[in-house]
DNA sequence: CTTATTTCAGTATTTAAGTACCAGAATTAT
DNA sequence: ATAATTCTGGTACTTAAATACTGAAATAAG
């Protein structure tokens, strides 16, 4: 069984996490929180969280009453960001291959991967932080 | 860098190579050939078209003048063919991820890519074999 | 100032994909 | 028959991505 889009379980706990993060604001919430809550391996949460720290998404406070909070406000925050960070910036190619050496005059997928890339970029970066919030 | 889109080597290689073979039907072409036009690895396409040929696709016959050749009409192939023989079948879901227990009431993905999913199934589908022969 | 808690950073382990190898079976040509 | 060629099937190696672990650093509270 395969998936025709490619979201690691890194990216979609960052995205989880962080519209769990984005509900309880102002407060912080921890890593142990948010593992519990998505029934995912803490450490692995853990290491999402510190990427998502570093590049400025949100802020992280450490010892006690520590964890996690956003750095911005959750309009401004979309699921194509998040994305980014974890899995890492997004080629919208025509060609999914990187191949260098590619034998065929013309592409032989075409238009067709781009078009849909772009429409998968558009529908990521349209999923914003703020939708979750009631 | 990544690509939004889930497509391996493997079902690249897959795809090229049956067009090639397709091109030159009737006349067999063998995996030394192929793997030198597409600029890959032999051991990794003739794994490939051993996959191929036991799924009835294309048909193979050992032996000098050996080779592989088309089992159906070209028009009767498509990416889709190729890719879930090579992939594996396609699951078209809301989540991309089959977490057994998401802890969210409501997917947090909604339709969106239950919608992209059917999207690139279809473009998949329509990209035929005969689509490559002039 | 000591203890408990939490993030941080580096490393290690696991898993999956890609690639390579090799002996065996089938087939053609000599 | 014999030799050369090509697919077959099993296995093993390599590499990269995903996930897990662990000790150190920072912070808050008693």
């Amino acid at each position: 069984m395969s998936h025709l889009i490619n979201i690691s379980e890194a990216a979609s706990l960052a995205l989880h996490g962080l519209v769990i993060v984005a509900q309880q604001s102002p407060d912080k919430v921890n890593a142990k929180y948010l593992a519990e809550k998505l029934n995912a391996s803490e450490a692995h949460l853990a290491k999402i969280f510190q990427r998502l720290s570093k590049s400025g998404l949100i802020k992280s406070f450490r010892g006690p009453t520590g964890g996690f909070m956003l750095n911005k406000p959750a309009e401004e925050i979309s699921f194509l960001d998040i994305y980014e960070i974890v899995e890492s910036k997004i080629i919208l190619n025509n060609c999914p291959l990187d191949k260098a050496g590619c034998t065929f005059e013309n592409c032989i997928f075409g238009d067709a991967l781009k078009n849909i890339s772009q429409s998968i970029y558009q529908t990521f970066k349209n999923i914003k932080l703020s939708n979750f919030i009631e």
